[in-house]
DNA sequence: TGACACTGAGACGGAATACGTCTTATCGTC
DNA sequence: GACGATAAGACGTATTCCGTCTCAGTGTCA
């Protein structure tokens, strides 16, 4: 914009570029955004953003959900790393989830601006791309507790719930709250044939 | 969008295009948004909102700030033409105006996410419109009090005072308050040659 | 019933914009 | 001075948007 060249550590263009997708999405709506408007956002010549993202807009907007997601499940983890049972680690996991999606900025304004889009990348398109960043997330954190296929399994079907609960809250039950998510999975536990008090089976 | 023909009285659907003009220029900002945004927006077919503002996007964005226009100075009018001399006037004007604009929400709204645009409509192209339709609203008013060159000068400047003031607050100055107001267009009112409490010369 | 006004839907061509690629010049680093 | 990375922008193509037009459906009034 102004000519100046600032010092860039590496890696720190792209997250700029990723930030600057952030605000012009929130700015102006997915649809409305130009490759030339984040472009300029992030203050970064249009031939740059093709070179760090080949493959142009749907690359760079797939980068960015990716970038969100890992923003996501990395604070998550932060807070649930250290449980020590599969039954805390769920109840933790859920409420924390759910509370983070509730704190979410970017995320409430898109919903409120944009509910069609957002809607779909939580619930149809985006889904697989969720339980799949999920998955790869939670992986190593259940893997004490259960055989693979299983934990998979169950990563799967939490995530869809804490979406569906995220959207629609149930009246009864408020999942941002431990001890209720923790009734809430004890059922999920039982599936999995496991005792709800366990400290895990290693496989 | 669903088919259905709601009735409609006289005039309502032409409101309805203009509300929808202020609506998405407010969601998607004034470059972003497309004629087919409007007519959705309104419920309105693409060729009625052709028929209706013939010449296209420009007449329709036109009507849009003039029909802004007006309704600030119906407002403005209602709280000061009850006023019995002159420098009554001119301070409730200013005052109220300063305080309607400071109310006025969607102005705020496009004043922080479309500074230029807003900016170039209140003191570079917009401002010929301004002080015509300033002029248009206050001259019965002043009309009672000075001569009508004179009255339209002084509408002149007091538009552009009230909007360099509420661009760029005195730190002083309160111009929402009306004794504030008094004090300041004293000396416009002897600028003009006339006592500052007099009621008024007919000419 | 039939003329009439009005509207929505959408086709159409031309203009404007956006996309993605490419070249060139510049800057910083080695 | 060679090299890599970047900004700026030209370029052709694809897409979108604009403004006009036609046509069919609907409500109104004689």
């Amino acid at each position: 914009m102004d000519g100046r060249r600032p010092p860039r550590e590496a890696g720190t263009t792209e997250l700029r570029v990723l930030e600057a997708v952030k605000s012009c999405c929130e700015r102006w709506g997915v649809d409305k955004v130009t490759v030339d408007d984040i472009a300029k956002a992030s203050g970064v010549s249009r031939a740059t953003l093709y070179r760090m993202f080949p493959g142009g807009k749907e690359v760079l907007f797939e980068a960015h959900r990716v970038h969100e997601l890992d923003r996501f499940f990395a604070t998550l983890l932060a807070e649930v790393h250290d449980t020590r049972t599969l039954e805390d680690l769920l109840a933790r996991t859920v409420s924390v989830a759910i509370r983070e999606l509730r704190a979410d900025d970017h995320l409430a304004r898109m919903l409120a601006t944009e509910p069609g889009a957002v809607l779909s990348e939580l619930t149809v398109d985006g889904l697989p791309r969720i339980i799949r960043v999920a998955t790869a997330y939670m992986v190593p954190l259940v893997d004490p507790y259960l055989p693979r296929p299983q934990a998979r399994d169950l990563i799967d079907v939490v995530a869809r719930l804490v979406i569906s609960y995220f959207l629609a809250p149930s009246a009864d039950l408020d999942l941002a709250d431990e001890d209720a998510a923790r009734q809430f999975i004890a059922p999920f536990l039982r599936f999995a044939n496991l005792p709800t008090t366990t400290t895990g089976v290693r496989t």
